[in-house]
DNA sequence: AGGATTCGAGCAAACGTTTGCGCAGAGAAA
DNA sequence: TTTCTCTGCGCAAACGTTTGCTCGAATCCT
């Protein structure tokens, strides 16, 4: 109802022009002492707040102060960290973040990167889709400042922080060769991500260093999400000559997959060992305490961040590349 | 770079009028067969996108096809589904979600509610960080849709979407008190909070109920955050003579209190019975199975979210207040 | 056929900013 | 005094839309 003030009424009040109100906001060009504070006084009086709408309108690039943030599933905890990485870091420097959920779907995607465009954000953090994602492609045709987090696009030439999914795999697997396990099931991510692509990559290479041959049959492929992890424990743990230890490759998964432990009655680590990629809340009072690769997903949220508000401040600087370190947390369910 | 295509662009293509081209857009006023035809093609070869920003500026009210949802935290998997349900809803009705976490910091939604009204959201969904929290009634008074969830406000002319805190805790309360605990520890949210305040009635009306006798020193108030549980945890355990059962008020004091118990090596439910508010993601698979009420956190979102479109289309409309009910998952902590 | 209505489309103002340009006055240099 | 350089501020255009008016032409009614 009560319309809130604009440059005009501030202007009209303080008997100046609006040219000089906006001046004095911004703190550009030459104003005299006595009418800065005169302005600053009135705009305090009457409330003022400036209209970002019309300000992005007005002036095209690096001044919304909105970044866009789209992510695959904010229920899965390991966006969630990220998301109040990079959510931090904007606060902290006077950015809102447009967070939206693709939920992996291509059609959700473009829309909410057109949503994005439209609305003129300075920049966009995103998990690409996959390797070679038109839509992201385009929009970073269209000029908009891009950094990809936690998986990367084939374009070389774009800001990225992941984690190295190689050795966090790697870690895993050989830790559990280490305990003795011959028959190691994994519940991998999509062979078309390139996390996937690199932990398969990981659990192969550690087989290869503890001179073990990898069994096809014990190599699943999920989607990421809980039921898959349901599924495929449930297919390994039924293979005449079942694994002595399974490896889930994320977090969503890892719960589907105890799921399907629990319902099979087996217990941990004894007849079957495992071990997660991801945190999860309850891990560490978990019964056993998870074994478990953790990622810094606030980390990369705060890195990316980080680099995006570099990236928007100067635009030529040339991309950088991230890559930061998972840990192995080693508990007692391996 | 490619300065994307404008409506001046397309009228130039056209050869028509701006004023037509908007209007084949938004499908308003009388226009010809054959120019909205031609004028569509025009847009589709050019690949023009509307830009928002400039929409916005111009019609003030109810079509930025922005909704903004604020919450305390985005990695309380509540609230996490709870933006799930908003956001599924926004995206079939075509809306984007401006997500901003608060992190119960006053400061910090005062600035988010500010750079909301300057991005002159449709409307705004969020639990207000107190009852008479004054930057939401500034907000409100402004104009601008607000659908309370989760807590409530005390102006009650406001449409807002809460689970009955009452029952609830009630029903949690009850049970404990049906397993034959007559010590029952209660860490509950904060007393300045709706939220906090029903669950301790829900869980003063079991006693009552029980005819139990309710003990000041076993009930304490957490801020529900993690770090609060595990503290309140251990105090109530090293009581003198400490509670049979423990009955916590929010999913991330439940972990810090898990924590607690596991460090004092105590065994669930027959050292320590415990219930829990709010569905965890490992809870069904915890050993043992932990006994939670699980609140309709999707829904409340699914609710707000078309609660608030139903708002911006007809301001008029009287407010709606919903009550979902949640629902007490017997498992096996208690 | 003449007047009234409707249809289709153009003109221009407005939304709230930012910003290049210009200009008056003051002080400095000559 | 004249000329020149700053300083401080106003003027007005522009950003990309939407929308109330206006208006010629076509259609309709009697």
């Amino acid at each position: 109802m009560a319309k809130t003030p604009s440059l005009i009424d501030v202007a009209r009040k303080a008997k100046v022009n609006i040219s000089t109100v906006s001046r004095v906001l911004n703190g550009t060009g030459k104003i005299g002492e006595d009418t800065r504070g005169r302005v600053l006084k009135v705009m305090r009086d009457l409330g003022y707040k400036p209209n970002r709408v019309a300000r992005r309108l007005r002036t095209q690039e690096g001044t919304s102060h909105l970044l866009g943030l789209v992510i695959p599933n904010i229920q899965n905890t390991f966006f969630a960290d990220l998301a109040r990485g990079v959510e931090d870091v904007a606060y902290r420097n006077n950015f809102a973040v447009l967070l939206c959920n693709y939920d992996e779907d291509e059609a959700k995607e473009r829309f909410y990167l057109d949503v994005m465009q439209a609305e003129s954000v300075d920049g966009i953090i995103l998990p690409p889709i996959h390797e070679r994602d038109p839509a992201v492609l385009q929009v970073v045709r269209n000029g908009v400042p891009v950094v990809c987090v936690d998986r990367s696009l084939s374009t070389g030439t774009l800001d990225k922080v992941e984690v190295d999914n190689h050795v966090g795999a790697f870690k895993a697997v050989e830790h559990i060769i280490a305990q003795g396990h011959k028959r190691i099931g994994l519940i991998g991510g999509p062979a078309d991500s390139s996390t996937g692509r690199e932990r398969l990559r990981g659990y192969k290479d550690a087989h290869a260093a503890g001179e073990l041959a990898v069994k096809s049959e014990l190599v699943r492929f999920g989607d990421y999400k809980q039921l898959s992890g349901h599924r495929l424990a449930h297919e390994l743990l039924s293979l005449n000559d079942p694994p002595s230890a399974l490896f889930v490759c994320n977090g969503l998964m890892m719960i589907g997959a105890l799921e399907a432990i629990a319902e099979r009655g087996l217990r941990i680590p004894k007849q079957v060992a495992i071990v997660g990629y991801d945190e999860l809340p309850l891990a560490q009072v978990f019964n056993p305490p998870l074994t478990v690769v953790k990622q810094p997903a606030y980390e990369v949220g705060r890195c990316a961040a980080e680099l995006l508000l570099k990236r928007i401040q100067d635009p030529k600087h040339p991309p950088t590349s991230l890559k930061l370190l998972p840990e192995l947390i080693i508990r007692k369910s391996c």
